[in-house]
DNA sequence: GCCGTTTTCGGCCCGACTGTTTTCAGTCG
């Protein structure tokens, strides 16, 4: 099978953390890490970029080195230099520099000492006191490490957005209630937009920090206190999560607010671009020699950067630097421009809404269409239509539009598409609705080639529209059905066919990188919530934010036409 | 190991907190 982008940054992830125990040089360790990231959010498949033998030292971060070592990869699946590597140390060494407070110089002093290669040695030297023997370690350290280890087996995870969010808001608004925060913000992935969120920071400017640092670790949710300094706190919650609070003075909180948003590889980036202009940039403001030139505001750190302002979701290093220098960053899409939803189910088959109280949600949106999109009969579980239940809606969407003035309710289905690429239900069934979205249900552990070549079959119907959930993975639940986006994406760009953003908190499917690649390749994008409920139709915020983070504008989105335009695009392939 | 609007050599983001030290290295974000 092809390696993913992921697997070949992975190679390079691992060789940086070998490097570093082994106390190699840190900026070739780091040239290993940049271009793992580069690799890994790239749009397009790495391996099928050296198969057209394209020229990978374009590449930022990439030279000649990695270069042959990517060919390496690619061509052989191994990677000789990391083989060589390995075999000096156990490969449980990775888990053991992944906990925290554990790095490269300690995970050695480890080794070199006492042999530990993996949790499980960690776990019993820690148990029997041998750690605390160790120069540079001592009872605290050997503590900790008990405590992070015992963490790391319960499975500590990244929350999808929505949940930090639920987190979130009860504890910005108890610090609030202090009355002496003028300032009061979340930064970090949470700010982002990230479709999940590991911990939560949260940045104040006020005048008595010593009250409000208090406060924060008084919360009545808090489990332990990590740390606490005159700037910064951190807590774990019951949870499990963890919070992070910073406080700054008023005339850096724009600095402070662009330091601790991210991500680190944008950090990095406007740095470098500071220190080419001659200015030094830190969390405290943007600096000429001594002299403090912004720093209260964002907006002044990139001003005199010669910046436009970058939108907080495409701050991860993918271009948004040199684009807001060259002022061609995107005029990113939001829910004003959304005029309608494309999917959407009805209590006549698994939604818990009636179709008159969608209808009625969705103008309350204030859209002016709403498609109703039930399942397909081959779907069982969720009483899946079959033809006859299908004209029974029809009708009945038909007798409510009649009455419906500046709205539409769109005809269609979620059909499914089968094992073999055919579609659930009959051409004579589906030339009657507006359009489709057809999605796999069934038959998820095909072989990358049969999955794809099935949905590729499916988009040769004529009356297939929009693939749903492209992937088909539910965040922290279930991973991606085996499927080459790449071509999925190039196939729909030939046959006028869209891809779905799903934006159910759990699905968020397309991710940012690919929604990226769908509007590269000129393939639009629909935003879509899946509700099975009015309150569902909620959901649109959390695919506009996935969208922003993939660079998607008004025009790349599909439900951002008018109902005319929008029907006049649906009906080119019939 | 990568890179170039002073550079093909000499740089490479930077400050806070912790724990183990006794003046600072390591880690983190």
């Amino acid at each position: 099978m092809k390696l993913t982008n992921n697997d070949i940054a992975e190679f390079f992830t691992r060789l940086a953390d070998l490097l570093e125990i082994e106390g190699a040089n840190p900026f070739r360790v780091r040239a290993y890490r940049n271009a793992a990231r580069t690799i890994s959010s790239l749009a397009r498949n790495l391996s099928e970029l050296v198969e057209e033998a394209f020229d990978l030292k374009a590449l930022p971060g990439i030279g000649k080195e990695i270069a042959a070592k990517i060919n390496e990869i690619v061509a052989d699946g191994r990677l000789s230099k990391l083989e060589e590597l390995e075999k000096r140390f156990p490969t449980g060494i990775y888990q053991v520099l992944k906990l925290p407070g554990l790095g490269p110089k300690k995970v050695k002093v480890l080794y070199a000492e006492l042999g530990i290669g993996n949790l499980d040695d960690l776990n019993k030297a820690a148990e029997s006191g041998e750690i605390r023997k160790l120069a540079g370690f001592g009872k605290k350290s050997e503590e900790r490490i008990r405590a992070e280890v015992k963490q790391r087996r319960q499975g500590k995870e990244r929350y999808p957005w929505v949940v930090a969010e639920q987190i979130a808001r009860p504890l910005i608004d108890y610090l609030n209630n202090d009355g002496a925060v003028p300032n009061i913000a979340t930064a970090g992935s949470f700010r982002r937009k990230r479709e999940t969120v590991g911990d939560l920071d949260i940045l104040v400017s006020c005048a008595t920090p010593r009250r409000i640092m208090e406060r924060f670790t008084k919360y009545d949710g808090v489990d332990r206190v990590l740390a606490s300094g005159e700037t910064r706190s951190s807590v774990l919650l019951r949870s499990g999560f963890q919070v992070d609070l910073r406080v700054v003075p008023q005339d850096s909180f724009g600095a402070a607010l662009h330091y601790f948003t991210g991500s680190q590889a944008h950090n990095i980036a406007v740095r470098r671009l500071g220190l080419q202009k001659g200015f030094k940039v830190n969390e405290y403001g943007l600096f000429k020699g001594e002299k403090k030139i912004a720093g209260d505001s964002e907006d002044g750190i990139f001003k005199f950067l010669g910046m436009d302002y970058i939108e907080p979701e495409l701050r991860e290093d993918r271009g948004e630097v040199s684009a807001a220098r060259d002022k061609r960053l995107p005029a990113l899409v939001k829910q004003t421009d959304m005029r309608g939803d494309l999917h959407a189910h009805t209590d006549d088959t698994d939604g818990r809404s009636s179709l008159d109280d969608m209808v009625a949600a969705a103008r309350a949106e204030g859209y002016r269409y709403l498609a109703i999109t039930n399942h397909s009969q081959h779907l069982r579980i969720a009483r899946g239509l079959d033809p006859a239940g299908v004209r029974r809606l029809l009708e009945k969407i038909d007798q409510l539009n009649a009455n419906l003035p500046d709205f539409v309710i769109l005809k269609s289905m979620e059909v499914d598409i089968l094992k073999d690429g055919s579609l659930d239900l009959p051409d004579e069934v589906l030339r009657e609705l507006d359009f489709t979205v057809g999605s796999v249900h069934s038959n998820f552990r095909l072989s990358q080639e049969d999955q794809t070549e099935r949905i590729i079959r499916a988009m040769d119907n004529r009356y297939f529209t929009i693939l749903g959930h492209p992937t088909g993975r539910l965040i922290n639940q279930r991973a991606a059905y085996a499927v080459d986006l790449e071509r999925i994406i190039r196939a729909a760009a030939d046959r006028g066919c869209y891809l779905e953003l799903n934006a159910h908190p759990d699905r968020l499917d397309l991710d940012d990188i690919h929604c990226k690649m769908a509007k590269d390749l000129g393939v639009r994008v629909a935003i879509s919530t899946d509700a099975h409920s009015t309150d569902n139709l909620r959901y649109m915020r959390l695919g506009i934010a996935q969208a922003r983070r993939g660079w998607l504008e008004k025009d790349d989105v599909l439900n951002t036409r008018s109902t005319k335009e929008l029907l006049k695009l649906l009906q080119i392939r019939r």
